[in-house]
DNA sequence: CTGTTAGCGCGTTCAC
DNA sequence: GTGAACGCGCTAACAG
């Protein structure tokens, strides 16, 4: 018994069995427009590369083209949850449709500076949660790389694809007490300095909407997702005249509702209170929290088609951050 | 002002400032066992790269060698949460050190073939939560990709990585419910198929735990994360005489205990229950849930080394499962 | 021992 | 529709 140690199919072989030149192989599958090839030896190369099972290399390609087909997102040291598990989800169906291959590489870049990731990959674009370094971009850039950040970083006058959305979600918040009579609003800031990305632009969104409606400025309580620290956030506001509370996320939300049962009090009597997301356990809450959602499935598609033009260089598509947050009613608020 | 597009630093380059050959930079940068450089010429050639910022192209050395330093894992299609989202975190990390770059990709195969996920990659191996079919693992194989399976799938009698622990989840809910005087037990299984390839192993634990312990099996219900469906399920549970409930993961948890409330219940003395995860949000339940956690470092640090191994082609290490897993008291159970 | 020469791996693309 | 060079790093064979 002879070990056939199986060798990878390339175009030459392709090109051996429909019996034309390598060249036309290349052409036929990539369909390159300058070049014609008559329909006959177009099914001839379309058929023995079926046959064959072949798939071009793609570190061949990339080495000959200087870019890769990969997509490559760079995730925020946070913990990542459910939601920007669906997006990624979203984003890698979206990319895929325009023949991209989407990969996330988790760990934040203390661990391994990014050059290092991105050279190993060749990616055609980088997608980021948080913004680079102005080094790092010149670097990026000049290999070849198209890049997207998705939320604003601290840099510059840079806007981020995914800072609108945010600001959003806290105008719809602070809009759905407001709505209900509430005229003292509280916000309940996360006990986590790596969410303040996604935080910041939150809360801002909050007050904006508070400015815009004659509210006061919202009274912001750092809440950590403990009962008890949570419950003394949940005195000062009560103390303060506060009733209803925008809380960071469901996570958070959760907390103060844990902080008002330790207290005796339940909303939305004690405190309404509104969280974002709609984590699976939001409907499970004693009340079920009332919450605001994001069509990720849009945002995903927005933020495909920005990396699509990137890489083609091509202006970034407008924002139709519009509709794509809204909220879940429920009984907490 | 000329512009000067900014060519890729290439070996050659580092070649010619160092006054050397590509070869000679090649044994350097990768300390090339066989080849013995004198201490100056490496300096010279050192210096040079630092100097210049070189950075050996990836696609070339892929093309090359036939297999890229990036070891692609394929995530489940089921929503991930922050436990695999730190899991995946500390892999990366771990493979890190190996030289190694870990990413992801998201979304189910049907989306997209794997086979062009892998091609597009060209990786040195592939780490799955699922199992692949015998043809997927044929053709990654002669491609000469170590591959890695997580989780045990349904084929043949290949281990999964990650199995033994599951079971372990199961047996220490069991144990910790049997050790608290409960001996009927049941077990709320999660209403999504997606999971089954988790949840079997862990109710396997716990069928396996009630053998030991000489109880009856338990009583599986599955349970939706819906407070009217959990009720219904605590309803059955009481009617046939189970005291202690093990769920598959703390939402589920969180469901029966939404249950029992709208039952007008409460854990442990309605039914006492526990999880699995310590989510952030289970000590904030009504009461604090009860649950298990996996040491993600230990395993995150066994599955690097089997990755490696299988890179290698050395045998894969010892499967050191054992104190993986604790329970995290609180009062539910 | 030190270092060089030369050809390979594979898809792309320009000139004929 | 073809021949041939190219992109870039690796490594066997070989010369001082």
């Amino acid at each position: 018994m002879t070990e056939t140690t199986p060798r990878r199919v390339t175009s030459a072989d392709v090109a051996r069995v429909a019996g034309v030149s390598r060249a036309t192989v290349s052409y036929v599958m990539n369909a390159t427009p300058s070049q014609t090839i008559s329909p006959g030896t177009r099914t001839r190369v379309l058929d023995a590369a079926a046959r064959l099972g072949y798939a071009p290399s793609a570190a061949a390609r990339a080495l000959r083209t200087g870019r890769s087909d990969v997509v490559l997102c760079l995730l925020p040291d946070w913990p990542i949850g459910p939601e920007v598990g669906a997006l990624l989800g979203n984003l890698s169906k979206a990319l895929a449709r325009a023949g991209l291959t989407f990969v996330a590489h988790p760990g934040n870049r203390e661990d391994r500076p990014i050059a290092e990731i991105w050279k190993a990959i060749t990616p055609a674009a980088v997608l980021a949660f948080t913004d680079f370094s102005d080094d790092e971009i010149d670097a990026m850039r000049s290999a070849g790389v198209a890049l997207v950040v998705a939320l604003l970083g601290r840099s510059r006058q840079r806007r981020g694809e995914l800072e609108v959305p945010q600001h959003l979600v806290g105008r719809l918040q602070a809009g759905r007490l407001a709505g209900r009579g509430h005229t003292r609003l509280g916000y309940a800031f996360p006990d986590d300095d790596r969410v303040r990305f996604f935080a910041d632009p939150r809360l801002a969104g909050v007050r904006a909407a508070c400015a815009d409606l004659g509210l006061a400025a919202p009274a912001v309580e750092t809440v950590a997702l403990d009962p008890v620290a949570a419950a003394a956030a949940v005195r000062r506001w009560r103390a303060g005249g506060v009733t209803g509370v925008c809380a960071y996320n469901d996570e958070v939300a959760l907390a103060v509702l844990a902080g008002l049962r330790s207290a005796g009090l339940s909303a939305p009597a004690g405190l309404a209170v509104i969280g974002v997301d709609d984590i699976a356990v939001a409907r499970l809450a004693d009340p079920p929290l009332t919450t605001v959602t994001t069509d990720q499935v849009a945002v995903a598609a927005h933020l495909a088609a920005t990396v699509l033009a990137a890489i083609t260089g091509a202006p970034p598509p407008p924002s139709p951050m519009t509709d794509l947050v809204q909220v879940v009613a429920r009984d907490s608020g």
